[in-house]
DNA sequence: ACCTGAACACCGTTCAAGT
DNA sequence: ACCTGAACACCGTTCAAGT
């Protein structure tokens, strides 16, 4: 028979878990931006061979992927979870929590660009946004349409904070609104 | 006295120029995206010792920074300048000439997440945008924050085209015309 | 299976030297 | 002033070897 199914393989007790190296990788994330996060960097953090690395992940593009799809799980709305609100309210709500969290972590929007998106955070965020607009009346395409642009928006926004005298929440709330007045016109029901 | 101001210096002739070496890194830029944007490649590509590139920029950044800006200030709008034509087709046709210049250098993008972007042809741009939304009644407060929405969301998509079944361009146009209905209501002339 | 040491082919940047 | 050769401190990744 082969290893058993889905348990424990033999070896050595590993002594790091994937866990470990994504803690390792956000701390070097905050600490000096994307271009910190380095191979040699989170090797030297969990105090492992830079090559140890690749025993939990195949390469480096790996561990970023796993990252930004962690920091994007981070944004876990709650607000939006009730049906009773506005719609506009719900959108925002999690359109806030987002960019908060990814405000939190800047460097972060610096991983995402080449990168497909498609972690299972991402796809979670990306069906909960087209579930909120379907249920404000959009179409199933326009409310699709309606989470891209969101998501776009909150990108291309944390990337412009670059440089920016900080635009801050209330100038990113009047986009926000200005971008919900724009889909309201899409409702259907 | 000192040199002559504004003339030229001594000196060796300069083999190169800053255009020259911009020339070399959006080649690099195209070929293999913002990570084969080396100095080293740079200075191989234009003939010369990789140091030497320091002779014409202080460093990565500033070669990066201006290659932005030159890419950037491809996007020139001529429909946009129509001042007869409705304000809604004459702001569509600079975000949708924006978005097909950076969509040429889809690398481009990735080399503006960390940067101010404030170069004189994204001044330039942040400036048309204000101005076209003004002529359309906006307020100078909301005509700023309509610009900066619109600059944001077309970096924004263009970063998410990474992995996706290519939006297109029409779904570029919807996202912008929900956009724009969002701003039409903030007008009050 | 997990980890290490050593190596390979890169990278940005600096320095001393040549013209 | 401009350019080069050499070096420094990095980088991601691979390979052979140890347990």
């Amino acid at each position: 028979m082969p290893a058993p199914a889905g348990g424990r393989r033999p070896g050595p007790r590993r002594s790091l878990t994937e866990a470990d190296v994504l803690d390792a990788a956000l701390s070097l994330l905050d600490a000096g931006g994307a271009p910190a996060v380095s191979v040699r960097g989170i090797a030297a953090k969990v105090g492992v061979a830079p090559n140890a690395v690749y025993t939990y992940f195949p390469d480096k593009a790996a561990v970023v992927r796993a990252l930004v799809d962690r920091v994007l799980g981070e944004a876990t709305p709650d607000a939006a979870a009730d049906r009773g609100r506005p719609w506009r309210e719900r959108v925002e709500a999690v359109a806030l929590d987002l960019r908060a969290h990814l405000s939190a972590h800047p460097g972060a929007v610096g991983l995402v660009v080449g990168d497909p998106l498609d972690g299972p955070q991402a796809r979670a965020l990306d069906r909960h946004l087209r579930d909120l607009l379907a249920d404000a009346g959009l179409s199933p395409g326009a409310a699709a349409g309606g989470a891209h642009l969101l998501l776009a928006h909150v990108l291309g926004s944390i990337a412009l904070e670059a440089g920016e005298q900080p635009p801050g929440t209330d100038q990113y709330r009047w986009e926000l609104r200005r971008l919900l007045d724009g889909l309201a016109g899409e409702r259907s029901a």
